[in-house]
DNA sequence: CGGAATCCGATCTGATACTG
DNA sequence: CAGTATCAGATCGGATTCCG
């Protein structure tokens, strides 16, 4: 299989903490955590809320977070599909941490931005 | 180049909370920018100290996060060569919510190892 | 609507070797 | 000690197509 909706790690239950994080710590989980935050929302909520996630990775990103326990997947069976993701409880207890993440990336675009047209500058100048 | 320490965005003065959350979301610059905390830092402590970090990975986190201005990097002209690595102001604003993620992380490994496996059972059982 | 499957170029990363 | 350079294998991720 080329792409695996969840990727298996190989062997199950030997997951260590730097697996957890690459799975919170990737940018489209922390946006995703932080526009569910209490509410239940649909597909394309998600889709929308989250600027310029492609289906793909809106999908493969569910499909990981719901692996983890972090996020519910409740399918109803009508035509056409309605399906709401939600935060779990052990979800919920990362909401203020993640939120407070992706707040922090807001705000300091800005400084960084600068940061690195400096950074790049002084390497160019520099030999 | 193949690899470049600090790959070029191609476009100076452009970026965006999604790349800056790419930086700080990745798990090498979540665990560097903890052990980092409060202290200065040398090369080889950093890499003792992140379990399963490479030379390169390590090399390629701190020349990402210098680049953004949230660790600095001094080097003293000595032979053999010492260099410090310590958080800016900037970079001190992100430890408390950093090292919450990092031992949010750490508390969940169980929780979510038990969830991966229901996961993977109830995908093996169900078709 | 909410996906799954596939193709495929771009990117990442570890291993290895070399250096001031 | 603290890197840089290079390469090959692995992974990522967008685009596209198809489906119930």
């Amino acid at each position: 299989m080329a792409s695996p909706a969840v990727p298996a790690t190989g062997h199950p239950s030997v997951c260590q903490a730097r697996e957890v994080l690459g799975r919170i710590g990737d940018k489209w989980s922390l946006y995703v955590i932080s526009r569910l935050g209490e509410d239940t929302r649909r597909f394309t909520d998600l889709k929308r809320d989250v600027a310029g996630i492609s289906q793909r990775m809106l999908t493969v990103t569910l499909r990981g977070l719901e692996r983890d326990g972090i996020v519910s997947r409740t399918v109803y069976p009508v035509m056409p599909p309605r399906v709401e993701y939600a935060l779990t409880p052990m979800g919920r207890t990362l909401l203020d941490t993640v939120g407070t993440l992706v707040l922090w990336a807001e705000d300091h675009v800005a400084e960084i931005d600068r940061a690195r047209v400096a950074y790049d500058g002084a390497s160019r100048s520099a030999p």
